[in-house]
DNA sequence: CGATCGCCAATTCTATAGAATCTTCTTGCC
DNA sequence: GGCAAGAAGATTCTATAGAATTGGCGATCG
């Protein structure tokens, strides 16, 4: 609502993006549900700006797959529960694990070397504040940082793969992966995320280790328990099903027969 | 130039996905070269219509991955040679491998029972075939009815595979593969693709075969080398090497200070 | 009474002009 | 020769208007 709006304060030519995250994190929560029908105007009234950038921003949503672009008659947001992330999960987890796969035996050593060290200097912290009370300020520290060295792991992968055209597709299910984690952090922001991080250490070790020994077999195969692993836990708080749009919105027959599935296939204009 | 602007007699509404095709298609063709700036008054006066449209398909372009979208710098022609198709069938592999794992063990078996016939009717057509000259009017409707089955056997896995991002996400690949096959297709329509075709069918079968006896490892494998083996032929009429770009544009002042590799990092919008 | 046809409002898509901003090239100065 | 300020060019966004399409509504006809 008028949270959307105050984001949009950002530099000349990034309003497009701007708007997109936004989008993108309102139908991740649900405020913006299943099958609602997106009107330009509306939006544009919503964000204060024209039609314009909002136009594109669609055309961009439609790009990244959130909703569906049919010609003349407007944009429409897909279904996101549990079942879809799961869906996006598992292509980052092939993706993922074919970059592992190209990244072995070609990566640069000092780099993960030193990611080793700083993994293995982050274990034993985690391990002592296991025990203690969540909302201490030392282990928000420790947080981020175990945050910032996944990013950094994953991307030095990303680099080290060879192919630039796979890093840059993962990339983009990374802007779709943080879109929803965004929503799981604020949902609950208990020791759940504490105890999560610690696995996701040792997860991360095991995937370094692997490459460092140049054991591709090994790699590949911590990273697709790392990728399915954290699957399993961002997709916890997501419903199973539809959730409430049988109560508010009964205008889509979504389980009535089977011409659902076939019409998303046929006149969408998605991303081609 | 001209054939482009006669291609948009089309309907309203579908201005942006014609212009979307068309683009896609010089790309392919080499007209428009890798690190070319396209600058939207251009376009524009090419095509014959206005900016809005052509800056929307440059963005659906950039969703695509054929370009990279640069805010406040416009867009850029990304290099399309050998070693980037390689790349784009690196991922693919990855996607159909995945997709195949997946449908197997709950594929419609009556459907691929049905494919597994018409594969083996086709195969002694073309051993006959491969001793005739290429001219051939018959051989001409082997290879169009080979392409069909090569397109039902990978929509029929898609479609089995029980995710529809992962489908959605080998579709979006099939359009950049297709727009570039076209491509090394007017290269030339000699004699190799008869002899490519009949490999294909034997590849094909292998897949099917396994499908049916649920052998995932088995199927995952055929899938892979029917990939690896479809690359080595498309790619075999592009350019090893970007060929006349470093003489034309040579304004990437790449290396002047440490800003451009965060800005490309950051703005990159590419798909996001 | 029900069905088909045509018209109208709503929405989308395109065109056009112009302001603001960013990039880049040029020029002048130290 | 290197660097800063300015100008030119391009892109992005705003705003508005008009054309095209869709979907609903009522009227007419069987």
């Amino acid at each position: 609502m008028t949270s959307a709006a105050s984001r949009l304060n950002c530099d000349h030519g990034l309003r497009r993006q701007a708007i997109v995250e936004s989008v993108l994190r309102e139908v991740f929560q649900g405020r913006l549900r299943a099958g609602q029908h997106l009107a330009t105007q509306q939006l544009a009234d919503q964000f204060g700006v024209s039609h314009t950038p909002i136009r594109e921003a669609l055309i961009s949503l439609a790009g990244i797959g959130v909703i569906d672009l049919v010609p003349n008659r407007g944009a429409i947001v897909r279904r996101v529960v549990a079942k879809d992330v799961r869906e996006i999960f598992q292509v980052r987890r092939a993706l993922e694990c074919e970059a592992v796969r190209s990244a072995c035996g070609r990566v640069d050593v000092a780099a993960f070397e030193l990611l080793a060290e700083d993994l293995t200097r982050l274990k034993p912290a985690q391990a002592r504040s296991s025990h203690r009370k969540p909302n201490d300020r030392l282990l928000m520290r420790s947080v981020e940082k175990a945050r910032q060295i996944d990013s950094r792991l994953h991307d030095l992968i990303c680099s080290s793969c060879g192919n630039g055209f796979l890093a840059k597709e993962i990339t983009r299910l990374k802007t779709l992966f943080r879109a929803f984690r965004d929503l799981a952090w604020e949902h609950d922001t208990s020791q759940n995320d504490f105890r999560r991080v610690a696995e996701e250490t040792g997860e991360h070790l095991a995937i370094v280790e692997a490459l460092l020994a140049g054991d591709r077999r090994r790699a590949v195969r911590a990273m697709s328990y790392h990728i399915r692993s954290g699957a399993r836990y961002w997709t916890r708080v997501l419903p199973e099903e539809a959730p409430g749009t049988n109560g508010s919105a009964p205008n889509r027959g979504a389980g009535r027969n089977g011409r659902d599935e076939r019409k998303s296939r046929v006149c969408v204009e998605g991303n081609e």
